[in-house]
DNA sequence: TGGCCGATACCTCTAAAGTGGTATCGTGAA
DNA sequence: TTCACGATACCACTTTAGAGGTATCGGCCA
């Protein structure tokens, strides 16, 4: 019997996969939690196989999660459930070293599947997500092509949001104690990186990808 | 027994939500389908006493179907899911005439009692989106106030999609067979009705509204 | 029929965005 | 220890957006 740690800030999904398990599926949801900081403390208390985790949550996120448990030593290996709007996570979570990915929209079998793979340690990748593990490697060697998204900086981002609030460059300037020069480079910057002509394809990019 | 049919394209949480539900809640999923088109070659096959459906699919959204319901005559309750993102679109969903709304992370006790409810053609909000519910209320019994969106006339819908897309009001003026001043005007208008200081924010929350 | 309003159009002026450069500094990777 | 890169800053210039007006025309409704 594999027992597993669910986390995810949805109950009805939650509750939802926990009955979908019936003992002769040898896999059992333990414990779920909604609240990803709680992970570290219910693994001192209860003994899991594996974590199924989801990446968007709002207090803290799946990789946030990852981290935090790296930091207390917590070696359990993790499966990362994602939806198709996370899918520009899915590096980031690479690099931080969960043990596999599949969609919110598998199939219990595959579920299984990758449940079991990953309380052995294996890893497991859903088809749909290939791609996206294929871009990254790709990516790796020639940074040059990829992801448009990932080549911002945080502070690129933190300007496109600031613009998306209706702030001018000046506004911006002032709000991070920078000049309105370097705003104006990084917008420059920005568009450039993400190939649109003005601030109003900008925005609607940049929310369309979930930057802001 | 209250026999449902539940739309979703994320399979994992279709069949959890199905396995939740056992004989002596009163609740049974007969049917699950991930593509809303299919509804209505299902209804004239299988009863239902109401759907849960999913707002935010990939082939036809949750208002889609309920459009293709209502062109089918097609008179079932509908208990709309959704996410914190698809708030933006309740006020869409509002007049397409769904009989109630729960979120994604409500708990197995709140969906039995809105499945029921709707089931009985009652109304089922979830208290989390009441004040959008409220706002839409208000709006339709004082157009001055409150609902900005209705306030905007198609052909500036227009215009802000051309802005969304990166548009400039020349390019707009010549895609629309219009002069650039008025295009000019019609931004201004726009942004005037909407309260909002520039491009940026238009779009910002333009596409927050749902607008486009 | 008279008034309201949306769509259209024009003028002028200022403010802001956008484009072309260059350059320094610190940090982290090769 | 270079070398790349992100964050910072500045200059000069063109284009566009934004704000102030005014005005015509046609449809809809009381």
């Amino acid at each position: 019997m594999i027992r597993a740690l669910l986390v995810d800030d949805h109950q009805l999904f939650g509750e939802g996969v926990r009955s979908m398990f019936n003992p002769n599926d040898g896999i059992e949801i333990v414990k779920i939690t909604t609240n990803g900081n709680n992970v570290p403390a219910i693994l001192s208390e209860i003994e899991v196989d594996m974590i199924l985790m989801d990446i968007s949550m709002p207090l803290i996120d799946g990789v946030g999660v990852l981290e935090l448990m790296k930091k207390n030593g917590l070696d359990v290996p993790v499966l990362m459930l994602t939806m198709h709007q996370d899918m520009k996570y899915i590096r980031r979570t690479l690099e931080t070293g969960a043990q596999g990915y599949i969609l919110k929209d598998a199939s219990k079998s595959e579920l299984t599947e990758a449940i079991e793979k990953v309380s052995r340690r294996e890893n497991y990748f859903h088809p749909k997500i290939n791609n996206q593990i294929f871009d990254y490697l790709r990516g790796n060697k020639n940074p040059s092509e990829g992801n448009l998204v990932d080549q911002l900086s945080d502070r690129e981002k933190e300007i496109i949001g600031c613009i998306g609030k209706g702030m001018n460059s000046k506004a911006i300037a002032e709000a991070l104690f920078i000049s309105e020069h370097t705003v104006k480079t990084h917008r420059r910057n920005i568009m450039h990186k993400l190939g649109v002509k003005n601030t109003a394809e900008l925005i609607s990019f940049s929310m369309e990808k979930g930057i802001i």
